[in-house]
DNA sequence: GGAATTCTTAAAAATATCTTAACTTTGCGG
DNA sequence: CCGCAAAGTTAAGATATTTTTAAGAATTCC
């Protein structure tokens, strides 16, 4: 049996080994919770700080406006119902000059067509009572999200479209194309390939993408998971059973080759 | 996955190389259960039981402070409206300097607000009724988790690639060049040169290498180590015969050389 | 409300990997 | 030179993991 089999191009040289520039910010960032309730507000911070985030806390819009002002800030939870109203469509208004990922918190209870339309300006929105992991996962999520999109400060603005050999995939139309050719994908094939192709070279076990693109703890068993991987692969391989771009690492999990 | 590798755990030197604490504890670790409803807790109990886990229960929030000063535990399992509340912020302050997982398990009709303070400092909740299998699954990911929070937090983090003379340990892609030609590991071959590899010139007995790799206690089954050993030769070393890399120590181990 | 698409699940088939055990080589002291 | 002990080799059988299939649920789209 071949124990030799040769995987392609693997970068080694020491100082593109270490994380896409976006990872590092995606672990890294500066973050503004919004929230009058000061013990959630304490509670979310604890959180996030958890996961290595740094915080920076806002109890009405006005003060929210200042952070913004004064400090680089990567994205920003906002609590929907807070009693100064007008501070959230400033903070609205700034978001459309700086382009910041906002996360909305409202409660199940209220009214759903408010909540619609002060969300339409958001990236995403939780409902309380929500699970802490979802939330970092959709933190993480839309900072990957915008990280990419180059659209957060510092980095050099990357193309939001990402490349790997043949691949090409468009963040923006969210459409993927081989060789030139457009393919389409299903929402969740199309989650999955963004998470690796932003990750070219770093393997994530069949867990890490499920919690990544699903948002949920996984239980049971996560066949599910090699299921789209097959499905992705028989799109963008010529050769499903000798894949070129979406390789397993046996034991350990997925990654898109770093071409 | 039963299985899913973390790259971090090579980062064990010398002195522990047997596993790191955290290890064993994903399928061996001692929960605490607090819920004031004595039946609820004994069935909690019995469903961890059956799973292998130690359970020590507890039935308002002083006996889990007690609990916990007592006993070495690796995870707790709340109820959140216990008639005494107070042990319950209490034990989040436990938590706060030791940094145990903590699941919160509250019933659906409760305030939704309330939970949602609180719970924020839990990194899960699951809501009663609950599927018992659904409860195992979370708890086995939060000690998952930590688990790898652990690694790195205990050692220092080591740089993503592990460098020795021709030898390239991409830690993060998980894979190997030699002289910049990549060479395919399997799961086991990977832990192997990735322990040797993290502490290179430190000589490892084949029963280490085990402990640390295979996480059981070796019965006599040296040979297979060193069955791996060889299949790690023949894709680093030019000529096996005479190892370039990875030395023999007679008597005593297998090391890396430093180079 | 029905058709089409996409997702999930479970189980089989296909592979790859691991372990075992018997055998071979090497180093070293007598 | 012989024999012991430690290390190395090999290959086949046992295990484990991944891939494939397919069918039923769930969802989405008219």
């Amino acid at each position: 049996m071949p124990y030799n089999t040769t995987q392609a191009e693997g970068g080694c040289a020491v100082e593109n080994a270490k994380m896409p520039a976006g990872y590092a910010r995606v672990d890294n960032a500066r973050i503004l919770v919004v929230d009058d309730d000061r013990e959630i507000a304490m509670a979310i911070e604890k959180l996030l700080a958890r996961e290595g985030y740094e915080v920076i806390k806002a109890y009405d819009g006005m003060q929210a406006l200042e952070a913004l002002a004064g400090n680089q800030v990567h994205l920003i939870l906002l609590d929907i119902m807070m009693p100064k109203l007008d501070g959230l469509s400033a903070t609205m208004k700034i978001r459309e000059s700086r382009n910041i990922p906002i996360i909305i918190i409202s409660a199940k209870s209220e009214d759903s067509d408010k909540i619609l339309g002060l969300s339409m300006g958001a990236d995403d929105y939780v409902t309380k009572p929500f699970n802490p992991q979802e939330l970092v996962a959709r933190v993480k999520s839309q900072l990957r999200r915008y990280m990419h999109l180059g659209d957060i400060a510092n980095g050099p603005k990357s193309a939001s479209v990402l490349r790997t050999g043949g691949l090409c995939l468009d963040t923006e139309a969210k459409q993927l194309t081989v060789d030139g050719e457009p393919v389409k994908l299903t929402a969740k094939e199309y989650k999955i390939l963004e998470l690796l192709m932003s990750n070219p070279g770093v393997v994530f076990s069949a867990e890490q993408i499920y919690e990544a693109v699903w948002k949920e703890v996984p239980y049971s068993v996560e066949n599910t998971v090699m299921v789209h991987i097959r499905r992705i692969r028989e799109k963008i391989e010529i050769n499903p059973k000798e894949p070129k771009y979406l390789k397993v690492v046996w034991g350990i999990g997925y990654k898109i080759e770093k071409i």
